[in-house]
DNA sequence: CTCATATCAGTAGCACTGACATAT
DNA sequence: CATATGTCAGTGATACTGATATGA
């Protein structure tokens, strides 16, 4: 019989993951949107004036799965897109008013379920964590490493 | 300070989620099944006879999306489904001897896949990491706060 | 010409709700 | 009766490949 060590680190973070979006889900439901829309749009609060593809590639997804989501967004009029002066191909994204007031409508709750992933650990711990995931996220995308 | 103070651990959660799915599809996309398959088959191994509806509760999907995902599973051959002597409504999962052989055939790039993750942390800080996410985890699992 | 960006078309996997049968 | 498990049907999202067009 064959017998692995399996690399429970990945799933760990798998593990959190599902049940934050789970959670998130709930949260956001009543806007009738996901949680990896209702993600994508804290994003590009953060981000503003980034570009679908830019955003595809941050996200480690291919830029047409990108494309969807940030033409489900715009359809439902939380983003706008306009000509980067720039570089005219490009269509750089920002949030709406209604992009605001979505995100600011479930801030509250969202900061809630934050809070209660991080229940019971220490600032200490929590500053941690953040830079931990950081890391992880760094070795991941970084290309030398392919 | 006018400052939108954006969950922004949920989203280190994610963004590392999504960097470990982006280059574990890669992995195993040579054997014809996903990320989540192959992650769901290492979950499989450690928990032998659970039950569908118990991984569903576990990855926080529902019954019918598990189905699915199981279905596929005992269709290409990797786990086997008896009736629970205790219950015969309970179907208890086992890995296939080739559900076994394709976690082995894997086996090793996954876990250079972890290491990479891991790459530059101590292995204090490792440890503190697993703890930190099973804690996370179990919050969120928790359902005397909901 | 090459590269990056955006998009269109098609496909597959994933996850949901609702309904239903069966076993405890 | 209620509860848990498994399944079927239908729908929507997510993400992929391949092809195409456009601009730097």
């Amino acid at each position: 019989m064959v017998t692995v060590h399996t690399p429970s680190l990945l799933y760990a973070v798998k593990q959190v993951e599902l049940a934050v979006r789970s959670r998130l889900d709930t949260i956001v439901k009543p806007s009738k949107i996901t949680a990896l829309q209702y993600t994508a749009l804290t994003v590009l609060e953060r981000h503003d004036g980034i570009s679908a593809a830019q955003l595809a590639r941050n996200s480690f997804i291919t830029a047409q799965s990108m494309a969807d989501l940030v033409g489900t967004l715009q359809r439902r009029g939380f983003i706008d897109r306009r000509q980067d002066p720039s570089n005219r191909r490009r269509l750089l994204i920002t949030l709406t008013e209604d992009g605001r007031k979505l995100l600011a409508q479930h801030e509250t709750e969202v900061r809630a379920l934050e809070d209660r992933m991080l229940h019971g650990l220490s600032s200490r711990e929590v500053a941690t964590l953040r830079r931990t995931l950081n890391n992880c996220r760094a070795s991941l995308a970084d290309e030398r490493e392919e």
